[in-house]
Parts: C-alpha cells; structure tokens; sequence
DNA sequence: AAAAATTATGCAAACGTATGCGCAAACGAA
DNA sequence: TTCGTTTGCGCATACGTTTGCATAATTTTT
C-alpha cells in the first residue's frame, strides 16, 4: 500500500477472503473453487499484483539467483560467456550476479564472500590467473552451493566444469602452421601456473611430436600480452634466432608479435605465420587478418547454465546429483596471417 | 543447522537469550550490557555466523540491489561503465544485477520488468538503440524506483543523468582534423533517432561553422559499423567524391573507412584523415593507429554509482533529493591515423 | 523505607509468502 | 436419519530479522 506494493494481504482485504487462500489460488491449487479463483485472478491482475520475491526467497530458501566470478568483463571472452549463460538464466527465471576479481586473488576471495552471504543459488566462475591456493573455495562446499568452472577450473573442490579442450586447440593451430610448411615454430605462453597455458603449450609440442618436427631450442617464450609479445619478439629478432611460424597462447600476444615482425620487414605470412587463441574480434581487423582458435564461449554459458539447472532440479527431488565436465571443442579459424599462397 | 546456515536463533538458544538480545548485541546496541555483547559476538564467530540477507531485505525493504540494463555488455564502453559501476557499489555493499538490452526495444521491457520484480533499489540504464517509446519506464517513477541514465537517456520519467558531452566530443575530432589541414570532412553518422548521435553530428556541423568552413555537399553519411563505414567509403570513392578527412561517429566505423580507403591505395592521414569516437582498444592495434575521442567510461560509472548513493541516503532521511545532470567532458587522442608529418 | 529511575532483557508483531492441518458445510450413500 | 466423503476455506506457523513496548531486576533518589 504506502510502497505501492500490492501484496497478497491486500487482494485478501478487498475479496475478505484469507492470504492463503489468495495464495493458493493464484497457484491454482484444486482446493480453491472456480469462482474464487477467478475472482481473485481479476483482481490481481487489475491490482497489478506482483509476488515478492524476497519473501518468496525467505520461505523457499532459495533465492533464484545465481553467482558469476569472472576475471574481466572487458574482455570479450568472458562477455560472451556471461551472455550464454543469461540467455538460460533468465528464461529459467534466474537472476544473475557479477563480479570481476580483476585477475586478483584478493578480490577473488571478495567476491566469493559477497555471494555467499547474498545467497546465491548456484556460483559459476573462472579462477583469477593469480589463484594458487583454494581455501577459500571449501566454502562453497561446505554451504552446498553448487559450483561450476568456466574455463579456468581446479580440483580443490567438488564441482563441475566446463572446459575449453585447449590441448586440441593448440595442436590444430600447430598443425595448422605445420601443414603451411612452418619448420620452426615460436610458441608464446602464459605461466604455468594456469591449467590452460599449460594445456595449450603441451598441445604445440605434441603436435610437433606427432609430427616428427623438433621444436627449436629457444621455442617456448613466456609472454602473454601485447606488449610482451611485441617486446620478445623483437629480442627474438635481435638475437638473429630463425623461425618461421608463431602461435601465441592468446589474440593480443599474437598482435604483438605481428607488429615487431612487420616493423622489422618482415613479411606475414611468407616469412614467418602467426596464429593465436581466441578469436578475439580484433583478429578480423588486424593486418594481415590474425588467424585464430576460436573458443565457443557463448555455448560455453550455455552449457554451465543448463548444468546447474540439471542438477538443481535433481536437488529439488531430494536426489543426489553428480559433478559433471564437459569440455568443448574449438576450431581452427585460418586467415590472411598464416595462410600461405599455394605453390 | 540443517542448511548449514547459522541464525540469530541458534546463537539465543545456545546461550539461552532471545533473539531480539542477539540482534541487538550484535549492533552494539546500548541497552545490552557488555558481557551479553562479548558472549554473543564470540558465539557468532565461533559458529560462523553471517546475516541473512534476505530476511534483512524483507524487513528493511531495501534489497541493497541495483539493477543495470546495458544494449550490450561485450561493447568495451559499457563493460568499462560497469567496473566504474561496481567500484563504488561493493564499496557501499550493494549487489549489481547486470542485463542486457541486445539493442532490443522488447529485450529492454523485459529488463525493466526482471529489474522491477527484483525489487532493485535503484535502476542504472542506457538506452537501447531501438527505443523512441518510453511507457515501460512509466513503472520506475510510480514505484519510486531512483533511475539514472548512462549515456543514452530521455526526459520522459524523472531521473538523474549521467551523459558525454557528445557534441564538445564531435568538436574536438573536427576542429582537430580542421587543424591538420582538411577542408573536405565526411561524418560517418548514426541515425537520429539516437540522442547522442544527433549531439556529435551537430558538434561536427558547429566545428565547421565555427572555421567558417563550408560543408561538403554529401558530408552526412548515415553509416555506423565496420561493414557500413567500409562500404560507403568505397561507394564514396566510386563516385569520385572528393574528401581529405573523416569523423566517423564511431570506432568500428571509422576502422572500416581505413580499410576501404587502404584498399584504394590512400594514404592515411596524408591523402585522407581519420578520427573516430569512442577510444576503443582497438585504436591502438588498427594500421595506422586510429585517433579517437576518449569517454571516461569508469568515471561514468563511479559517478552515477555516487549520484544514487548520495540520493539514496537523503532518502533514507526521509527528505526529498533533486535529480542530477553531470556531463563529463571527453578527450581527444590523436594518433597516425590524423596527425600530418608537419610541413 | 518507599518511590523513581535506570539497566538489561524478553515478548510480540512485522516484512510477504507458503503450507500442514483442522473444520464447517454440503453432499452422497446407507 | 445418520454417517462418511468431499469441497472449500481459514488458522497457525514458519522463513530470519528488527524494533516498540512491557517487564523484571537493580540502582538511585527522596
């Protein structure tokens, strides 16, 4: 009334019928007559009736919302996954909480704390690059809130996850090189202390060893950022190291390199191809157009949504459910970077 | 207990207080005395007690929520908006609820109405690009919902605003393509309908006459992505239309003029300048760098976070607040792709 | 010593909704 | 008529918290 909030008591007071039976038959329970029911529909729609959800979350104990950590929603990545994840959300009714650690560890443990006390009812999330210790995760475990990694996982806890198979994705663009005639290959990677750089660089010398190429001696280079990759590759130059191809552990560190080799005359892809991971939209404007790997990332909210929906519904039959991993293929997206004239 | 969630009552029966006590006590309410508060506030942090916030929503009838509806989350200006956004907000303990409009009239309804029922505290908006019909804000001023617009706004509820200052924006790329030396500038535009459009055409027709520069005859062309900026530049070129410069109402825009113009064999800046609007990252990795006009995304948000914050607490002292305007002033940063070799 | 004031606590109601249970009325069957 | 069923509804309670008010115990004032 005074908030202008129209409540079950109020349609009740007019109709001098009880709550609960306002209640009910706005559910259409069978123990309410027809009349009644109707009676009270009307009136609830000509009230502009709306059902509090904070009450409703108070006596369900369950508050229809769902947490997200990610490290950076400026990255394009992890948007497009917060996409696909709201796209099932919200048609299951769900409403959807972000926050960014910011690639800290800090923040990370933050913002666990934060959702956790808002109650969510399920947190998706991607470990910040700098997490190395998962204390703060038991947490979640111990609340039973149900837990699903996007991307970057761990086993610390009982959780599900949705991955990317980086190992394929590294090796279809090492191939990829591989087939464009590339001898001597540069891999620019991310610490190892992420699972996924750690993934993608193991994919590259496997393809080199399925292949029966060696690698170089210099072949991994620890450089995740444009600049980095601009920096070393122009080192790389420097030092009169030959090579023939490059494939970065992400989009930016490939554009680096690109532009070290194009201000030191060299041609791409003739002299030397690039590729990176990601697919990252800049790769379509970049020149030469960047070649990438392309993580399906839309799907990948997708899924993570429709495996917690899965298991919440299981939960709500009082039934056990079980932690699942899904890991999704990416594929090969050749562009002008890497793609050789044919002979 | 059996959701592993400790309440106030838990904490009285095991001390065999009432719960009022315990509230208090934990408030550090005068009334109770020392030894109550210390047993109490030790219990609770030995059992781990955390509020339930849901309860409290329910009673203080505040969610200490707001809500955000953005055309799109994966554009950089917004996600920037968004940091700027939760920097403050966590800060003050709110949650932020983020959904996506897609640049969907009906997608934004939707958003308004998922907002609504959430019972947000506060509604941070920009417009989508669809919009011209504004009943479904009708909502947020009969529910005293506080509403301050990012960016795209309209004047048809009551609401705080807080906007670029588009047109000065638009000025500064033109006086700045005018002082490199152009006499005959393109505007690649967005459609009318769309406040901020109009603002940066206007600036760029007032920069003109401020020179006492004439126009080109087809200067407005209604063209704002990268395909669109691409394809009327060609068409542009096809018909021997003679320029020297372009301001494109955007950076997508602008980059795909480059192309076209790169395709033609111009050089850029010295046959053909360019600026774009926006400072998107990409500005910096396109060949030549594309100069650009700076909004402060974070900023935005941080102040809209700090307007709703200042009327929230005026609210809660039951006075009445005024709705703000704050109009942030953007940058210019030139780069390759408009600055001539000086003569 | 009685009255008044202070101190510390508990009771009960409220926020808006859902639901087990009880109960009255109406109905059908015997 | 009497009993059992069905139908339709309301009472009471719960979810976890806050808070106005009452109350008991203690201290201070007169």
């Amino acid at each position: 009334m005074k908030s202008g909030q129209v409540t079950i008591k109020d349609i009740a007071r007019e109709l001098k019928i009880s709550p609960s039976t306002v209640s009910r038959a706005l559910k259409n329970h069978p123990d309410i007559s027809q009349e009644t029911k109707k009676a009270v529909m009307e009136l609830a729609n000509e009230m502009d009736y709306q059902p509090n959800i904070i009450a409703l979350s108070l006596r369900k104990r369950k508050t229809n919302t769902i947490g997200v950590i990610i490290p950076k929603i400026v990255h394009h990545f992890f948007s497009t996954i917060i996409s696909g994840l709201e796209d099932i959300a919200y048609a299951e009714g769900y409403n959807v909480i972000i926050t960014q650690s910011d690639e800290s560890y800090q923040r990370e443990v933050d913002c666990v704390f934060t959702l956790v006390s808002s109650r969510v009812d399920g947190l998706f999330m991607s470990l910040s690059s700098e997490t190395t210790d998962y204390e703060h995760l038991q947490v979640l475990n111990k609340r039973n809130i149900p837990v699903i990694f996007l991307d970057r996982a761990c086993d610390a806890i009982r959780s599900s996850k949705v991955l990317i198979d980086d190992h394929d994705g590294a090796m279809l663009a090492t191939e990829h090189l591989i087939q464009e005639g590339c001898k001597k290959i540069i891999h620019f990677a991310a610490p190892d202390t992420m699972q996924i750089a750690k993934e993608r660089k193991q994919g590259f010398l496997d393809a080199h060893t399925k292949h029966n190429l060696p690698t170089l001696a210099q072949a991994i280079v620890y450089s995740d950022s444009l600049e980095a990759g601009y920096e070393s590759t122009k080192k790389l130059l420097a030092e009169k190291v030959e090579f023939d191809g490059v494939f970065a552990v992400n989009d930016e560190t490939a554009i680096g390199a690109m532009k070290a080799l194009k201000e030191a005359g060299k041609r791409i892809p003739e002299d030397v191809a690039v590729i990176g991971f990601g697919d990252n939209p800049v790769c379509e404007i970049v020149e030469p157009a960047l070649s990438s790997i392309k993580q399906p990332g839309f799907e990948m909210g997708q899924i993570a949504a429709q495996v917690f929906m899965k298991q919440t519904a299981l939960v709500d039959k009082k039934e056990e459910y079980e932690t699942e991993i899904k890991i999704l293929k990416t594929t090969i997206v050749p562009r002008a970077s890497s793609v050789r004239a044919k002979k």
